[in-house]
Order: structure tokens, then C-alpha cells, then sequence
DNA sequence: TTGATACCCTACTTATTCGATAGTATTTAT
DNA sequence: ATAAATACTATCGAATAAGTAGGGTATCAA
């Protein structure tokens, strides 16, 4: 399960892709529509600012408008934004590997090889589903 | 990322699928060749027990034994034990729906579509590893 | 130039979960 | 009887989740 912050991301995400190249909208307008705390809503709007998806405006009549495109943000880049790992173990990650702290002989794993490919196969379906994925109304 | 407890789980299956049809092994040794702290797998073991996937003898001599084929388990199932759903949403939960706190209208749900379809992929790699795969030394 | 609006930033709070540990009870082979 | 092993309950400290609080700073309109 992801966390709310990450869902709340989403959301605010597609919400600012519905209005792409169209001007920047309201934290509070944001927040209404979307059902999210508003100070909270804050926060995760300047992450993803950082993180470089958002860009803003500051003062009377300012906002947040995507930067980026919205087919190539990635579920699993959010994702990795707020939650963390894809993978299900830190030694079968891509981006981030660490050891596991009760790993003696990494070599000698018996998890490793099948935790890889569930990592893999997860990692491919969330990088392949973009904001522009929950916009297109098709089936 | 999953949770030591559920890693710990994986890991001592493992353990008890090698000796499977062998008779019972001992938390203590699970706990030493493992490397997890022996009061926490009693717990862990005891879940498994409890889940139906092993079976213990009392008293002196007693231990665990693998119950369940080890073909017959799965990542999703031992998943689900100790870390809950697979899904990352309530809302696409297969096994466990429930509504989002902040949902107020599921029908217009921009998310359900593209999180029922991961966690659909998600669910199949895990349903498909079972504990003996962990076990075929192939590549 | 002042006040309203809106983002920017840090710190705090409260509840829950994680990763264990402690201690007791119970069962069983010898 | 007693030592070895599981069975079960309770507790604990640290970290994380999900927000709240309270300002600061930039911008624009009147």
C-alpha cells in the first residue's frame, strides 16, 4: 500500500496535468476539489516542485503548473519520491541498493534472484504508467 | 519495501522447505543459520503455524515442520500475512477492498483504472513465486 | 504603500507500526 | 523430576505517517 502523501501527489498531479499549458492553479483550489488537507497539500506540492515535476508563482494570483510533461512522469517516480523503494528487499534495488542488515554471504542469497524479477516485473508496470495514463478515458 | 518480519518469514520457509517431508527443525537453529533474533521467529513461526503453512511438535525434540507443500505457497501469500495487501490502494484490493478515507465519489475515481491494472501485475509475479522457487537452483 | 493573497519553510504533535525483548505457561522425551 | 522445546501475552523504544501550527516572503491591486 502506498502512503496518502503519495496518493494525495497523484492527485494533485493529475489535477495540474488536466490544466497543462493552460496557466497554474490554487493550493486551496487543489486541495477542495481533491479532498486533501490543505497545509498538507503544501508540503507535497513543494516536494514535487523540488523534485523538479512543478513549477510555481509566488504571490497574489501565483500557483502550481506542471513543468514537465505529463507522459513522462511515472508513477514509479513518485512513487520512489515519497515511499521509497520499488523493490521489495534494498539489496534487489536499482536506484538504491544497501545490503540487508541480516545478509551474511550476499553471494550465498537465496532470495535475491526471484526478488530481482518480482522487482523487475513491478518496476516496469509502474514506470509504464504515466499522469497521462489516468487522463486518457479509454478502456 | 516489505518488512523484516515478512523477509524473516520467507527465509526461515526456505529453511523448513529443505527439509521438507524430514521432520521438524529447531526455532534455534532456524534462528542462528538465519541470522534472526530467535524470540522474534518464534512469533513469525507461530503465525505461520497459525496460517496453516506449518506445523510444530511439543516439548522436548519438538520443532517445525513445512505442513504445506512448498509448492503450494506463495510471496503473495506470506505477503498478505505479515504486510497486508498487495495493492497500493484500498480501493484495488482484491482480497480486502475497502474505500479511500478521501474518495468522495469511487465511481469518478481517476486512480482505480491504472492501480487496479499494477496491482494486477504485481499480483501475478507474486502468486507465481512460491517458496520452491526460491529452491531450484536454476537460472 | 499597504494590505490581501498565495507560496515557502521549519517545527511540532499524535497515533500507529516496526522490530524486537521479557517472562510465563505448557508439553514431552528421558 | 527435569531439561528441552514450543505457546502465548505483554511490554518497549525508535521510527514513520499523517497531519497542524505558525510564521516568513513574494506579488499585485487598489
Amino acid at each position: 500500500m502506498m502512503s496518502k502523501k503519495c496518493k494525495y501527489a497523484i492527485k494533485a498531479l493529475i489535477a495540474l496535468a488536466e490544466h497543462y499549458e493552460q496557466g497554474n492553479l490554487f493550493t486551496a483550489d487543489i486541495s477542495k476539489a481533491q479532498n486533501i488537507p490543505k497545509k498538507f497539500l503544501e508540503q507535497i506540492l513543494l516536494e514535487l516542485k523540488h523534485a523538479g515535476f512543478l513549477g510555481s508563482k509566488q504571490g497574489y494570483g501565483g500557483g502550481y503548473y506542471m513543468k514537465k510533461n505529463p507522459t513522462e512522469i511515472t508513477v514509479a517516480d513518485i512513487y520512489r519520491l515519497f515511499d521509497g523503494n520499488i523493490a521489495l528487499l534494498p539489496c534487489v534495488s536499482l536506484l538504491r541498493y544497501e545490503s540487508c542488515d541480516d545478509c551474511q554471504d550476499e553471494a550465498a542469497c537465496t532470495l535475491k534472484r526471484e526478488f530481482a524479477k518480482i522487482r523487475e516485473q513491478t518496476r516496469l508496470i509502474m514506470v509504464n504508467t504515466t499522469i497521462q495514463s489516468f487522463l486518457t478515458h479509454e478502456k
